[in-house]
DNA sequence: AGCGAGGTGTTTTAATGTTACCATAATAAT
DNA sequence: ATTATTATGGTAACATTAAAACACCTCGCT
């Protein structure tokens, strides 16, 4: 690896001025300078990163925690952030918490020790769960910037980026009602995570409000043991006048729309299906699903704005909470 | 930030004395080094990685570059990567090329300044488009050991991890024929890539070999600015007697089999499909499509093993190419 | 001519946090 | 008294940068 000092032997100049050279300092002659700059492009010459960051104890780096990669709505996020990230000379740090507690807890232990200038991460579940956040706030309370996304906790204070949840699945539950829905059941297997207790109560909220709704709300809920197709298949069984299902994860509004069509529904003229999520996984199905779109890009793309705004002003105390727009994108199973 | 330093101030020790005695050193006496100790985990003490990498040169982190995270196959890749890494005590810095050669240059460039300690990537399709790997090479002979997985060059002399793409492809068309196949349609949208070529040609082979096949091969391609369900509408008018796919890529065979569905192609009386890519994307067809399974996550296990061998022995200069079993495995779109 | 002021271009020093090596002081054993 | 032994301290080095110091030169003034 070329240093400073390499350059410097081979000048007869002091590492000093070559550095001062590099970065075009007025104090070093237009001479000097070009020599230095010739015969650091010539050796491929490149600032040690880890020198210059423990000098200015900056990194431009940016630690990533996210509960799963697998799901394509982190995938996403993920991507944006590292765009994001990228554009603005940012690396990321990924790690992946797996929903477990202590991984998350790990990571950020294992970053918050000059490897990283923040982090952006979404909440595992097993941390929503049990709802012990201290491991989250350790590290904001060592004054390292953060911004969560997606599941957030109202225990900890710092910046965050968010959906409109609860008015997601209000819109889309309002617009299954507007349909002349009679039995809407939300499907979820995420029950346990902020954002599907948000999602759940817009549901509830829109059936409340409809007057001429007189259904009891159903609410079938996956867990991580169960069988998807199994849960679905009774819960067709059990409601056999279901004409309407919101969906509020990302994958079981898929599995609901095969099932359904495998048991003759016809779609959407005797049952609706909205699924939640962006597109992409879900663009393959047939009839193509209705969905809310999360606009998973624009919040990879704040949680970076937010955290780099915090980075370069870490005074202004005041956490924001960013909420990013949904949108109900009805294409086939709708009317 | 908590140093040495401040240790060595609030004990009234030396540095090195603080430093010797949290890394147990017998120079130390036992008393001094349970008060460093209990004052290091009283103050949440955690060494400078900055600082440490800088003396040690060594930084336990991986630089993983891949082309796409929204694929499911570089998202397992790489999440295999982490967990591998993680437990082996490596932190990965994730770039995305998005299939860019200048943005691959690029994060090659920017994170070979110390900043890693060495590379796993899979290039980009432009990069293997044109055929230049030059920006690989350099960093190859800056002596940071890289892994290529998947997408590889022979014009580049590193380990490697790639599957049998030629044996994986050859299997299934063969299976195909087993069935009685008579015309066999190959389906991608990867036509461009070294995988994509090693993958027809296992296709060709195998349909040269079938004594009793007397069609000519027909290879099918989709490009990035096709309409992939245009293409595949038209194969099938072009091919009314079709009763065998093979799609090489990880989405095309969804695609072709809803088509077929549409069709009201009696699956897999009338037709046969294989697609290509580990399972989970996919799991959601109905009748659930048969794969060739990539096994991506040992892909991105080994990638690991080879580059941590590497790391801890950089001298043995000969480089091993791992080649990841696949595995054909039947679900309902095969007899 | 002599001297200080000012300017230019360079080097020296110190600092970031850590660790390895060498030095040193104090005590114990010979 | 000399040599081990034990426990600790000091220094340098990793690569970089900022600040201060230092030559050297020129100019203006008495």
């Amino acid at each position: 690896m070329v240093t400073l000092k390499h350059l410097a032997e081979q000048l007869n100049v002091s590492v000093s001025t070559v550095s001062k050279a590099l970065h075009n300092s007025d104090e070093i002659s237009p001479d000097t300078i070009e020599r230095v700059k010739a015969l650091a492009k010539f050796l491929n010459y490149k600032p040690n990163k880890l020198a210059v960051s423990l000098k200015s104890s900056r990194t431009n780096t940016i630690g990533v925690i996210i509960p799963n990669i697998l799901n394509h709505f982190f995938a996403k996020a993920l991507y944006a952030i590292e765009m994001e990230a990228s554009k603005q000379g940012y690396h990321i740090i990924t790690c992946v918490s797996n929903e477990l507690q202590a991984k998350e807890a790990d990571s950020l232990q294992l970053l918050s020790n000059g490897s990283v200038d923040g982090f952006i991460m979404s909440i595992a579940e097993e941390t929503q769960v049990a709802n012990n956040v201290d491991h989250i706030n350790a590290v904001i309370q060592q004054n390292i910037p953060t911004v969560l996304f997606d599941r957030v906790s109202d225990d900890i204070n710092c910046d965050k980026v968010i959906i409109d949840d609860f008015g997601a699945a209000y819109e889309a539950t309002m617009h299954l009602l507007s349909e002349g829905r009679k039995r809407i059941v939300l499907l979820s297997d995420i029950e346990d995570l902020s954002v599907g207790k948000l999602r759940t109560n817009g549901y509830l909220q829109a059936l409340k409000e409809a007057k001429d709704y007189h259904q009891e709300p159903v609410m079938v809920t996956i867990k991580k043991s169960d069988d998807a197709e199994q849960v679905i298949d009774n819960m067709f069984r059990n409601n056999t006048t279901v004409d309407g299902i919101i969906s509020i994860d990302n994958t079981s509004g898929v599995v609901a729309l095969q099932k359904a069509l495998k048991l003759n529904y016809k779609i959407p003229n005797d049952l609706s299906v909205i699924g939640f999520s962006d597109d992409n996984v879900l663009q393959f199905t047939d009839p193509k699903l209705s969905t809310i779109s999360q606009h998973t890009l624009d919040i990879g793309k704040a949680s970076v704005e937010l955290l780099l705004k915090r980075l370069n002003d870490p005074n202004t105390s005041l956490k924001t909470t960013k909420t990013i727009k949904t949108k109900l994108v009805l294409r086939e199973t709708t009317k």
